[in-house]
DNA sequence: ATTTACGGAACGAACGTTCATTCCGTAATT
DNA sequence: AATTACGGAATGAACGTTCGTTCCGTAAAT
C-alpha cells in the first residue's frame, strides 16, 4: 500500500487548512489519516517536511486545474484575451470548489516561514506563466504594471472565495461569472485595441 | 502605569502578524513587551483573551482610519462617488503603511477559530458602513451585487500588499494609486449614471 | 524626620499538559 | 526465516498557566 502516503497528505491537508500547520497536531493528522503515528514518520521526514509535500502538492493541482490545455492567448485581439481570462477566471471556480481545502490551505495561511526552496520553486512555476501572458498582453499599456494587475484580480478572487466561506455571500455560478466580467475590468481598458500588431515599444 | 497594557498589546500584535496565533508563545509576548510572564495575565485573562483585545484594538484602528470623516458618497453623482472611493483606497493604503502589523495580521490569519463574540461585533462595525454606502451607490445596477463588489475590492487591496510583502512587487504611491482606479473601473460601469437608465455591457 | 507596616504590581521558577518525535513489540510480507 | 511495515506507548522539549516570592511607593506610627 503506497497510497498511504496519497491519504495522510489529504488528511494533512484538510488539518492544515482548518487550523493552520501550528494548530495542527501530527498525531491528529494520524489519526484522521487512519495510521499510527509512527507510520507517518515513515513517509515523512518530520511535521515540516510534509507540510512542504502537503503544499507543493497542492500547488501542483492547482497550476493543473489552471494552465493544462489553456493556449497562449492572442496578442492582438481582445475579445481573445477576455475569453482567454474568463476561462481562467471559470478554471479558478472549478478549483475552488472542488477541492476547498486545497485553495484555502494555499491562499489563507502564511507559508513562507516553514516552506523551503523547493516549495518556492513549485509556487513560482504557478505564477510564471500567468506573469508571461500578462506581460504580452499589457506590455505597451498605461496603468498599472503586470505584477500590480495580477496581485489585484488574484486577490480578488480570493478575497471571493474568502468571503463566501465565512459567510458573507452566497455565490453561485451566475454571480461567479460575473464578478469575472467585473474583474476584466480592471484589466481590459488599458489594453491596446485590436488593430493588428504594433511597432515595438519605444 | 496602565501603558503596560498598551506595551504588552502592540508587543503580541507584532508577535501574532509574524507567526500567527498558535505560532507565538506567550513568554515570548512576554519578553518582547519587556515585562514578567505573570504580569501579562495580570492584564490578561489568557492568551485567547489577548488575541481577541488584540483583534479588536487592530480593527478598530483600521476603523478610524477608514470612517473617521469621511461622508458619505453623493448618490447621483459619479465623479462624487469615484473621489469617494479614492479617498477610501488612499486610507487603506496609509493604514497598511503606516500599521503593517496590524493590517497583516487582521488579513492574513484565520481568525474564526478563537474569536469571541464581541470581536466578531467589532468586525461587522467596520464592514457595515461600507456595505451601506455601496449599496446606496449601486443598488439597482446590474453586475455583481454589492457584497461581491465589496469582496473583490477588499480582496485586491489585500492581495496587492501581500504580493508587496512577499517581494513580488514594489509600491510607490503612484502605483498604489493606478491601482485604485484599475479597481474603480470594477465598480464603476455597472453604477446609474448621472442622467438616463444605467449604462449595460454587452 | 525616620522608621515601620502595608498592599498591589511584578517576576520567573515550577506545574501539569500537549506537542513532535522515537522506540520497540507485533503483524505482514517476502 | 528474514525483512519490512505498522501502531501506539514512551520520551523529552515546549507550551500555557499558576503561584510563592520580591519589589516598591505610600501611609501610619514613632
Amino acid at each position: 500500500m503506497d497510497d498511504k502516503r496519497r491519504i495522510i497528505l489529504d488528511a494533512a491537508l484538510e488539518a492544515f487548512a482548518e487550523r493552520g500547520y501550528h494548530g495542527t497536531a501530527v498525531p491528529e493528522v494520524a489519526e484522521a489519516a487512519g495510521v499510527g503515528t509512527g507510520t507517518l514518520y515513515r513517509y515523512f521526514e518530520n511535521k515540516e517536511a510534509l507540510v512542504n509535500e502537503v503544499y507543493r502538492d497542492a500547488k501542483q493541482r492547482l497550476r493543473a486545474a489552471l494552465l493544462v490545455g489553456v493556449p497562449d492567448p492572442d496578442l492582438y485581439r481582445l475579445d481573445a484575451a477576455e475569453m482567454w481570462f474568463a476561462e481562467l477566471w471559470r478554471r479558478l471556480g472549478t478549483f475552488a470548489k472542488t477541492e476547498p481545502d486545497a485553495f484555502r490551505f494555499l491562499e489563507m495561511q502564511d507559508h513562507v516561514a516553514y516552506l523551503d526552496n523547493k516549495s518556492r520553486e513549485v509556487e513560482l512555476s504557478v505564477l510564471a506563466p500567468l506573469w508571461l501572458a500578462g506581460k504580452r498582453l499589457r506590455d505597451r499599456s498605461d496603468g498599472p504594471s503586470v505584477d500590480v494587475i495580477i496581485a489585484l484580480l488574484w486577490g480578488a478572487f480570493v478575497g471571493l472565495i474568502k468571503a463566501q466561506r465565512l459567510g458573507y455571500l452566497r455565490l453561485d455560478d451566475k454571480q461567479l461569472e460575473q464578478a469575472g466580467a467585473a474583474c476584466w475590468r480592471l484589466v481590459a481598458p488599458d489594453l491596446p485595441r485590436t488593430r493588428g500588431p504594433r511597432s515595438k515599444k519605444s
